[in-house]
DNA sequence: TCAAGCATGTAGGACAGCTTAACGGTATTG
DNA sequence: CAATACCGTTAAGCTGTCCTACATGCTTGA
C-alpha cells in the first residue's frame, strides 16, 4: 500500500523542482525529505526521481504518481470541507419527532427559524406517538424529539430542554351552566359526564393526577384521540372535557373553553436529545427556535387564558 | 490536516460494526484501533463514534468521514493500479529518436514487435540529426535512441546496446572500369572524383578514417545529404561513393554497388538509453525487438553482399 | 447475580521519522 | 583552470508515534 503522506511529499518535491526547496516548503530538512522518496521509491518498486544536473527530475513513474497525488490530495481536502460544513452546520441532517399539537405552534416557527440560520440543513420531520420518542433519540433513530414530559422519565444519555407550561382548560358545551363563569373551579366537573380527548398516556396523566387531587375521577363516557373530535362530541353535547391549551389553538364554534384553578392541570412539554449531539451547531439553532417559539406560544397561551 | 490512514481504520470500524471485529480485520489489537478513532476525533474536532449498548455507532461526522475514506481509499487504489501498469508495461510512453535509413530496415520492425507485446504502449517517434541524439536521451526528452556510435562517445549514464555493422559498400555509375568486378580494393578508388553521400558526423568518420588507411584521402567534388540524392549524383556520372548498405535498399537503377575490401568501412548501429530507465519491461522489449531486426536486417545485408 | 463481551484507558517497548553532520558531485565565478 | 557554493544523499542519533499487554468500567445474557 502506498503512503499518502510520501506521496504528498513526492508531489511537493515535483512541482518544486528540487528536493530543498521542497523541503522548506514542508518545513523540514532536505534530508528528511530525500529519506521519504526514498522510503516511496521503495514502497513503489521504481525509481521515481533522477538525479540530473544539481537538480532532480521526476520519471515517468514519479509524474504519474505525483499527478494521482494531486487527485488524493483533492478527495482529502474534500472530505475536510464536508467535515468543516457539518461541523459548522452549512450541511446536515437533522430527524426530528414531534407529536400533533406542538406542530403548528412549536415546530412549524422553529423550522422557520432553522431554515433561516443554516439554509443547508435538511430536516426530516415525523409525526411520532408522544408515548417514547426518547427512545428513538436515544437510539439514534432520531435527533431531536418534542414530548411531554411523563414522570418517570430520567434522561438516558439524553438532555430534556423545557420548552413550554402547557395548561389545561375546560371545554364546555355552549350553554352549560358553568359557561358563565370565568374561571371554574376543577373539582365543579366533577358530577359531569367526560368527553376524554387522549389515549393514555403522558396526555392523560395531569388530567387523572389532577382530578384526583381534587377529591373525584372522571366518569368518561367517549374516548377521543384527537381534540378537533373531542370537541365536536363536545359541542354534542355529549360532556365536557379537559384539553390542553395547544390543542385548542382551532376552537369549535359550539364549545366554550374557560380557564381551570384548583389545580390546573399542566403537562410539561420539553424537547430531548442526546446529550453526544448537543454539539451540533444546527441542532442548537433549532433548540433555540423552539425555545422562542415556545415564548411567544406561551404568550399566546396565557392571553387566551383571559378571555375578554 | 486529516490523517488518511487513520480514516481507513475508522471505515475499518464503521463498516465491521464493533471496534473487535476492525481490530481482527487490520490485525491489530482493539486499543490501537480505539487510540487511532480517539485520535482522529481530535483531528476533527468532533466525536465520530458513539457508544451504544456493546458497540458503536458512527455520528453523522463519522458517517461522513467514512464516506469520504472509501473515496479516497479508491484513489489510492486507482494510484497503484496506474503504477502497476505502468511498471508491468502495460501503459506508458516511449519516445524514440532514429535516423532516417534506421527506419525502414530496424525502427519499423521493432515498433511491430512492441506493439505486439505492450499494446497500451504509446511510443512518440522523431526522427533527429544522427550528431548527438545522446543528450536529448541524457536529458531524459528520449527514452531511447538509435544511433551511429561515434568514436569518443563513453556513455553519460547511459547504455550502448550494439546492434548492427552496416559495412559501406562502393556505388558505381553503370558501365564504370571498375563495375566488373566482384569486390573492388578500397585503393582502387583513391584516384576517382568522388560523390559525398552524408554530411560531417558519424556517419562520414568510417569512409574518411578507411581511406586514410587505404593511403589516400577523397576527392568530393559534391556533397549530398542523403543517400537517394548521392545515388543520383553517381548515376549522373559525377562521381563514386560509398555509402551504407542500409542506406542502399533502395537502390537506383543507374548505379552498381560492389563490396569493398581492405578495409572495408564500417559504421556501427547501437540503441541509446538511459540505465535508470533500463529497467521497464517496455523499453526492454523494444530493445530485444530492435536486436531480432537488427539480426534479420543484418542476414539481408549479408545476401545483399554477394550479388548473383 | 454472575459471567462474557466490548470499549477504553495506562504503562512500556519497538519502530518510524526527523535532525545534525559529513560526503560526492555539479554548476558558477574569479 | 581553480575555487566556491549549492544540491542530493548517507550515516548516526534522538524524539515522538504507535502498537501491545494488562486492567477497568460498562452492558447484556444466562
Amino acid at each position: 500500500m502506498l503512503d499518502v503522506r510520501r506521496l504528498q511529499v513526492l508531489r511537493a518535491v515535483v512541482t518544486s523542482g528540487t528536493v530543498t526547496a521542497a523541503a522548506a516548503h514542508l518545513g523540514y530538512t532536505p534530508s528528511a525529505v530525500s529519506q521519504q522518496v526514498a522510503a516511496l521509491e521503495r514502497q513503489a518498486g521504481t525509481a521515481l526521481l533522477e538525479r540530473v544536473g544539481r537538480g532532480v527530475r521526476p520519471t515517468a513513474a514519479g509524474l504519474l504518481l505525483t499527478e494521482h497525488a494531486a487527485l488524493i490530495s483533492a478527495a482529502v481536502a474534500q472530505a475536510e470541507s464536508a467535515l468543516a460544513d457539518l461541523r459548522a452546520g452549512r450541511t446536515g441532517r437533522l430527524s426530528v419527532r414531534y407529536f400533533a399539537t406542538a406542530g403548528s405552534t412549536l415546530v412549524a416557527p422553529a423550522l422557520a427559524g432553522l431554515r433561516a440560520e443554516h439554509p443547508g440543513v435538511r430536516v426530516e420531520l415525523e409525526l411520532s406517538d408522544p408515548q417514547d420518542p426518547f427512545q428513538e433519540v436515544a437510539d439514534g433513530r432520531a435527533d431531536l424529539a418534542v414530548v411531554v414530559q411523563a414522570r418517570g422519565h430520567a434522561g438516558d444519555g439524553c438532555r430534556l430542554v423545557h420548552l413550554l407550561d402547557d395548561p389545561y382548560a375546560a371545554v364546555l358545551p355552549l350553554g352549560h351552566p358553568l359557561a358563565g363563569k370565568e374561571v371554574i373551579d376543577l373539582h365543579a366537573l366533577s358530577g359531569e359526564q367526560w368527553v376524554g380527548s387522549e389515549p393514555p398516556g403522558p396526555c392523560l396523566e395531569p388530567v387523572i393526577d389532577s382530578c384526583a387531587a381534587a377529591g373525584f375521577s372522571p366518569d368518561f363516557v367517549i374516548q377521543s384521540e384527537d381534540y378537533a373530535t373531542a370537541q365536536g362530541f363536545v359541542a354534542a353535547g355529549l360532556g365536557v372535557g379537559l384539553m390542553p391549551r395547544l390543542g385548542l389553538r382551532n376552537q369549535h364554534p359550539g364549545v366554550v373553553v374557560r380557564p381551570v384553578r384548583n389545580p390546573e392541570p399542566l403537562r410539561v412539554i420539553s424537547a430531548a436529545a442526546r446529550t453526544t449531539a448537543l454539539g451540533q451547531p444546527a441542532l442548537r439553532s433549532f433548540l433555540d427556535a423552539l425555545r422562542d417559539a415556545a415564548a411567544t406560544g406561551g404568550r399566546w397561551l396565557l392571553r387566551s387564558g383571559q378571555p375578554g
